[in-house]
DNA sequence: GCCGTACCGTACCGTTCGGTACGGCTGTTT
DNA sequence: AAACAGCCGTACCGAACGGTACGGTACGGC
């Protein structure tokens, strides 16, 4: 599944120094993860223009020299914050991929709920946020290309998901790309759009699970093998 | 129909004078409109840091106190702007709602076409990058409630157009809400989140119609009236 | 001819922010 | 103990931007 990561609330600065899970997270050093904690908690309370190099530095009880020497630029620590954040929603991808109808329907489910959770949680909408403001004219943007790490690892999983499905013999489709685009659709909806214009109302309305669930019948009932489910166009 | 308005090619400064369309759009003067228009293009083409008031002020060969005049400060403007280009989409609002069965499905095509185009459109994803990045915490934000106001209205057109569905019983459904947001998932998708994104791509893959009618198809598949297309919950 | 209005162009001010530099502290190495 | 590396805190710089003020000009009413 996609664990979603809860900051934690204790986020106190220069507290503990238990830097929350880490473990080498790659690229990074532990303080520098404890830094990019700090700089994510800013940028989802604050937005944007609450992450300036200043205020990282104050409530992360750090020197700016350290920031710039470890990020090079703003830029950089954008790219930092994203890939670090990425590294942190992790795909256990569910090894064993389904075999039987039930266990399909229930990989279906799990990976609905799992894109409902991340993708209308706190820190995914305030990435979402970055990322869609950092959007210039042609320029790939700041933080677009590596968020589209994000998406295109989903992608990727719910890609292997319908494929199995496929062979399996519970569902047909042919273009395996319109196929997710779909199930994305039904999943999702417009929440997604509206929790990033900031309508509250949009995430309460009905549980992740209950969503889910009606996502993911209505998109067997698309596919479903035996009677011409719907078009076969595309 | 919805409408797209494409920003007028010659989008010279100062030139001939000729002020696109016009005619009084309500709160602003001729010359106010001409200035918006200009922001506008500003907006499209650099995003929102492109969009300072002396760049406009420059582009658009007015003062910047005149610009403060009459918009107030720079979220005046931006509000205005939202506002501006809201009155420039309207909704013809197929006067006649569908009866029979083929006019219904053209309607739901028709709007599944309009809802591609608009949201797809140059000035529709400036808008909303605007808005989504102007997002703070719970403040209602710059131009998030204003460009709700266009969505709403969308989603009026929709409404309407389900229920006469549901009363010439060509669908059947419980919660309108749900059922809304169904459609606009198999309509959109991902391309929205993509195209906000910068992705590309996404947008170019397949031609409006195809997708539209793609869409309306499975939506109808769902919804049928005869057998139990799927849940009846929610 | 004179005034008021509306506007343009430019100069200006205060603030903020990205980025750099320096001094001092602490722990480690040799 | 001396040298060193890493880092913090603070001060500083230059640029950009929001917002304001001032002088100049075209135009319509009286």
């Amino acid at each position: 599944m996609l664990t979603a990561v809860k900051t934690a609330g204790q986020g106190d600065v220069g507290g503990g120094g238990s830097a929350a899970g880490t473990t080498a997270d790659a690229a990074f050093s532990a303080r520098q993860n404890e830094v990019l904690e700090v700089a994510l908690k800013l940028l989802v309370e604050g937005g944007d223009k609450a992450l300036t190099t200043a205020a990282l530095a104050r409530a992360a009880n750090c020197s700016k020299e350290s920031l710039y020497k470890w990020f090079g630029d703003r830029d950089g620590l954008l790219a930092a914050i994203v890939t670090h954040q990425a590294s942190r929603v992790r795909i256990i991808d569910a090894a064993a991929l389904p075999e039987t109808r039930d266990e399909f329907e229930a990989a279906l489910q799990l990976f609905a709920e799992d894109l409902l959770t991340v993708l209308l949680s706190d820190t995914s909408l305030a990435l979402n946020r970055l990322s869609v403001g950092s959007v210039r004219g042609e320029a790939p943007g700041v933080g677009a290309v590596l968020l589209e790490r994000g998406k295109r690892r989903i992608e990727e999983r719910a890609r292997r998901l319908l494929e199995a499905g496929k062979t399996g013999g519970h569902i047909v489709f042919a273009d395996a790309a319109d196929t997710y685009r779909t199930l994305y659709g039904l999943i999702i909806g417009d929440l997604h759009i509206n929790a990033l214009l900031g309508d509250a109302g949009a995430v309460s309305s009905l549980s992740t699970g209950d969503r889910a669930r009606a996502a993911v019948a209505r998109f067997l009932t698309l596919y479903a093998p035996a009677q011409a489910g719907s078009n076969s166009r595309t």
